[in-house]
This record gives C-alpha cells, sequence and structure tokens, in this order.
DNA sequence: CATGAATGAGGGTTCATTCAT
DNA sequence: CATGAATGAACCCTCATTCAT
C-alpha cells in the first residue's frame, strides 16, 4: 500500500460519505488526494472497484468492532454493548456508515456478516432471557439499532447519551 | 395538469425510487414517460425542480394522513396510531419514502411539518402519560419510528405485523 | 436527415479514409463537421454505429453500380465490365473503399453482397466462355480484381490505363 | 538480444497481426510477454520504435528470401517463383506481412527493397521474354502478386494450390 | 403544449510514456 | 536489465439543458 494510493482511499471515503457515490467524481478524489486521476484506475480498476474496496476494508473494521462482544456471555451485558455500539463510532466508522447507509438503497450491498453476527448474538441473549419471541425480539432489536445509527449519522446529536438511556430502559438493561 | 405531466411525474417517481435520484437521467424519465426530454425542463425547469415538485406533492398526501391522528386525544391510541404507519403504506407512498431516505443523506431535504408534527403529537402523548423526560422519550419514540420505516422500505418483510406487536409490547400500546 | 448529420458522415467518412478508423477520434470528427461532439452520439449511438452507418450506405451505393451489370449478357463484356470497376471510381468511392479495405484485416465486415454478386456474374462468364473451371477462374479473377483496387487506392497512378488495358490482354477482351 | 525482448517482439507482432497496430496497447503487449510495461520503452524508445524495429526485421527475413531468386536466370523460372512466394509463407511471415498490409493505408511504411528488388526482376523476365511492353507487365504482375498475397492472407483458403496453378496458366508459365 | 435537434461541460476510463528504485 | 508506481492528455460517451419549430 504505497502513500497515495491511501490517499485516494481516504479522499474517497471523505467524499462519498460528504456527498455521496454517485455525485462524487472520480476528478473530484483525485484532486483531493493530491494525485493523477489515472492513478485511481491503476490501484482500483474503476470507480466502483474503489467503491468496493472501502466497504470490504470498512467490514474489516468491523469485525474487530464485534470481537469483544462476541466473548460476552451475559446476556444483558451483550444487548447493552450491541445497542452502545451506533453511540460510540470513530470519524472513519461514521464515515464508512454514510456511504454504506446511503447506498444500500439501490445497491446490493451484502451486509456481510458483521450486522448477522450481531442479529445472531443478540438472538442468543433474547432466548437466555426468556423472551417469549427471540427471533421477533431480536429482529425488532436490531431494527432499532438501526433506527439509532441513523439518528446518529444524521443529527450528531448533543443529547445522544439521553437517547441511550432511554433506549437501554426499554429493555430493562 | 395535463395527462402528459401526469405520466413525467410518475415516471420520475418510479425511477427515481429504483434507481436513485442520482442516476436517473431525464432521458430515462423521458422515455418511460413516453414523451420528449424538452418536455419535462418546460413542465419542471431542471431535474431539481422536477424533484422538489414530486417532494412537495408526497408532502401534501401525507399531511392527508396525519389529519385523523390529529384529533385523536387518547395517548395510548396516538402512539399506536403513529407507529402503525409505517406498517400500512401505499405503494407510491412507499416509492416516496424511498426517494426521501435515500436523498436526506446527502440533500437537505426540510422534512416539511409531516415528521415534526408527528413528534409534536407524540410528545404531548408522552407528557399525558406522565414520562418524566417526555423530549427524549418522544425522540427516541421517532427514532424507533424512523427505524421501522427503513425496515419496512427495505426489507418488505412477509411478518412485519410481528414487528409491529413486538415494538407495541415495548410501550404497552 | 438532417444537415449536421450529413456533415458528420461525411467528415468521418473523410477522416476514416484518410488516418483510418482507429486513429480517428470522434473529437476531430465532429471539428471537421463544425458540429457538437454530443451530436455524433445522438445520431449515431456510438463510433462504431457511425462506421457502421457508413459501410452500409457505401454498399448501397455500390449496389447501384452494379446493376447495369446485372443486365449485360455477353460474357466478355461482362468481364470487362467488371474489371473496369476499379479504375473508374469517384472520389467517395475511392473514401469507402480504403475505410472498407483497411478494416477488413481486423474486423469482420461482411463484404454484404457486393463482391459476391459480382464474382457469380463473373463465374458464369468464365462458364459461357467454357473454361474448364469456372469456380477457380474467377475466384483468381476476383483477386486480381481486388489487386487492381489496391493498386488503385494506394498509388493513384497516372498510367492506370495501360495497367487496365494490360489486364484485358490476359483474358483476350 | 535478451530473452525478455525477445518476447516482447514476439508478443508484438502476433497482436499488431490480430488485432491491429493502432489496437494494439503497449500494456496488452507488455501482458502477454509477461514483462512490465515499461520494458518495452527502455528496449525500443516508443512504441512506434518497437514496431520500426518488427519491420526491418520482417524485411530482413524477406531478404533472404529473395537471394535464391537474385541467382535464377531463366525468366519463365523467375516469374515463377516469384508468384509462388505467396502461397509459401510461414506464420510469421504471415503475421509480418498482416502487419505491413493494414499499415500501409495510412502510413508510410517504405516497403524497403523487397518489393523493389522483386519487380525489377520481374520486368528484367518480361524483358527477356520479349514482351512489348515490360514496364506495365512487371507493374501489373506484382500488382496480381499484392492480390495474391492479401487473398492468401484474409482467407487462409485450401484451394490455394488451384489458385495458384490458375495464375501460372495467364503467363503460360 | 410538445417535439427533437443541438450543445458543451463533464463523466469514467485508457493510453503511451517517465522515472525512481 | 527490469520493475511498477505515477502522470496527464486524450479517449469515447452521457448528461442536463436550450431553442427553433
Amino acid at each position: 500500500m504505497t502513500e497515495k494510493k491511501q490517499h485516494i482511499l481516504e479522499s474517497a471515503l471523505k467524499l462519498f460519505s460528504k456527498v455521496g457515490y454517485e455525485a462524487t467524481s472520480t476528478r473530484s478524489i483525485a484532486q483531493e488526494a493530491g494525485v493523477s486521476e489515472g492513478l485511481i484506475f491503476r490501484h482500483f480498476q474503476n470507480k466502483e472497484g474503489l467503491l468496493k474496496y472501502l466497504l470490504e476494508r470498512g467490514h474489516e473494521k468491523l469485525e474487530k468492532l464485534i470481537e469483544p462482544i462476541e466473548s460476552l456471555t451475559h446476556p444483558k451485558v451483550i444487548l447493552k454493548h450491541v445497542i452502545s455500539l451506533p453511540f460510540n463510532m470513530a470519524k472513519d466508522q461514521k464515515e464508512f456508515w454514510k456511504v454504506f447507509y446511503s447506498l444500500r438503497w439501490y445497491m446490493d450491498i451484502e451486509k456481510g456478516n458483521f450486522l448477522d453476527k450481531l442479529k445472531i448474538k443478540v438472538k442468543s441473549a433474547f432466548k437466555s432471557l426468556d423472551f417469549s419471541d427471540p427471533n421477533s425480539e431480536s429482529e425488532t432489536f436490531m431494527m432499532i439499532w438501526d433506527g439509532a445509527m441513523v439518528y446518529i449519522l444524521l443529527n450528531n446529536p448533543d443529547n445522544a447519551f439521553v437517547i441511550f438511556e432511554t433506549l437501554l430502559s426499554k429493555y430493562d438493561l
């Protein structure tokens, strides 16, 4: 990974998350990265290749986020940990999620294993807690999780903590 | 409103919701509508004008959705009614929301009064129910509402009703 | 057929025949035609579409060249008429053939019916003249015809008439 | 001549003859040769340099083809020998001629001495045979020779031998 | 109201070529 | 000798938009 390739990746993520994938020209990426336009195509084949690469790298980072959760056992701790994720994101994670969330409306972006793994963990937690329908509970929980994610990303709220607390109370966490 | 203008609107909404606003060319709209490309610009000035028009018309329809809620008084009935909205959408409403939800990531789309009115109504309901922090409660409630909306639009699930029920239980509705 | 479309066709034929299809940019065609580059694509879809159109039009013109030959009956007159074709070409026919002859090395350009029709006529002539192997004779004749065509196009010779006569003598025409 | 340089030459000849000089990218040559793109430029300065080199080497090989003819004295033997050349070509000679023949439409490729030497030899043969106009005869003969060459290269025919015989009969060879 | 020819800026991409290593 | 990262000009093509009819 050369420095310039890295620059391209950073600039692309930044621009994709700021104005959207479609609205971002390869020209603007090159400019932002201080690089010739051709270099983008040498490294990533085409614009979509660059996007794919970005998404893969994003997923890899997310996988690492999940590891500490995997080893948790107490159900309420699990749920609390999962629901806290949207409220604790680094900047580049936010950028990644913005791209991801805006793209899923029109592109087949397999969420990879990340959200699935999360849901499985959540479901087992609800099972442990003797919920009558763990399936629907986990589905609903993840739906809310998604809502929280979107809320954070779009509004960047000051009162995130209060929302978080309110959410916890719904599940007695 | 001539018939052709109507065709343009329908085609645009269909395409915007299917492939996205940016990815939809005025040419494809004209083709889909069986109309010359120039006519789009005669009627709507430019592509963005067409979008704006579409969004306004969408909001108008939504306003009508809200009217029956406005007159409700019992707080639990209000909440139930509001949270049921994502689960009861006509086809063109879905198309509208898809466009709206995908666009809000990168465009300044004033949600208009619709969501605000809904939130106000919800907040007063929580107040009536003596929740300690009606503000955060309504904020959280609408966040979940959003999550439900996205969930329905993206997954078009069979088990929507079960999710709906699960959601109701969280608020004892 | 608008005037501008006609200009594009003329410019394209001119440039294709002068520097070759591959080496001719759509930009240069537009410039030569005094037309915006986009117009080429509106009228002909893409560069290859323009070429195809040109080739078809060329073939149509050739078909007309063949008509007077079709009605001939005397075998020697037929052969003489056919072999004279390369030596009697208008400017735009020359341009067409240059494009055609340079392209056939790497592209599947079905010669259309023109050369085939010519060969059939030639074969029947050789049959009438009681040649022992009319098939090979006509094949060879057309091969020489091709050689003459190339010779004329590439060298634009002054002594074309002498060559023509020399050729006739080979077949006692 | 390193092995890699040789690979480049072979790959270039192969690709030039298959898809044409213009349509062949230096990248594709490097790939085909299993070599870095930069190496092409180290060895041949630029793409045209590579072509020139190839053409020179081709001509050198042709010179060797001519040597046995140079020493011939009997005019009919000479003519027969010359006209047989198109029908007896090795694979790489064919590749060379394809490149040569497709390029001559738009590039100044001095045919080198090969064809000239051939023509001179042919002319002297016709002189020996007391043809009234040896000049035109040799010109015409070489024109037919060219036609045969093109015919062989483009059609790769099974019946080449019959054509050859038919051609001989035209000159009582 | 409606068409469709026409534009020109900008889109993604490929190209031959250079240069530090 | 050989690589491969990097360039920037040019490529074909699509876009939203205009305008005469």
